[in-house]
DNA sequence: TCAATCTATATGACACGTCATTCAATGACA
DNA sequence: TGTCATTGAATGACGTGTCATATAGATTGA
């Protein structure tokens, strides 16, 4: 039995669904398209820039994303492959790592940042 | 340069993306486990299920799911293949395909769709 | 100190979504 | 009516995410 406060749930779901969607797919292909990074590899990226201490990080990129902990070991992979970032072994617990922007990984992320701003705003802000 | 406002920005899209992972993994899980149906696949029999005029709908299908055409397409391969919907051609339009529930499909349908609400309501709602 | 257990990350098999392309049917227009 | 462009849908190659597992290092407790 469809009562009103499905219809209400189900409608509220498909928005959700479309803003994040067409959100996502807006400054992926942008991002693919001016710097050659998907939306996934920008995020974690992104993760990176914003932690300011050298604490062991793949662990905490792991808690501050939906994605799962391979999915974040595979976007690291790629980061890497592309030389944006690299993995250093951590002293005190030599299972964990620590990444860290390289030049290039810096550069691209502070020129991707702009336009993933600018795409959030045209899409949500409005 | 960080904003405050891009910061918020950045807040306001991490939300929305937990909302959406974390809603639809919970769906996906307990679908998948009752009904052995993920759920792209419910919500394509949840449209089917909406649509009571008997028009050609593969195509009106494509533009209420931010699904892509292709992905349709194989969703509904897998539909049919679990015998819960089936493709009939159209007779104005004969590239034109709608999609109709089996019984079985109206059968799951209907168990599913309380099981999604419930897990909307427990994830949106709140 | 040595097993047992736990934790951080990587990896391989697999499923699914996307893109580009294909195919058939339709429409438009000379 | 015959060509050319367009449209609805399916398909194959490919990339990427997930799950289950593997591996190496840490921790606990006897």
């Amino acid at each position: 039995m469809a009562t009103t406060q499905d219809r209400q749930l189900v409608e509220q779901w498909r928005s959700i669904q479309n803003s994040y969607f067409r959100t996502a797919a807006a400054i992926d292909r942008a991002l693919e398209a001016k710097f050659d990074i998907g939306l996934n590899e920008f995020e974690i990226l992104d993760l990176v820039a914003e932690s300011v201490d050298s604490a062991c990080r793949m662990k905490a990129l792991g808690e501050r994303t939906p994605m799962t902990q391979s999915a974040v070991s595979k976007v690291v992979d790629r980061l890497e492959k592309a030389g944006l970032v690299s993995r250093a072994t951590c002293a005190d617990d030599r299972r964990s790592l620590y990444l860290e922007l390289t030049d290039a990984g810096r550069a691209l992320h502070s020129d991707a940042a702009v336009e993933h701003r600018a795409l959030l705003k045209a899409n949500l802000g409005e």
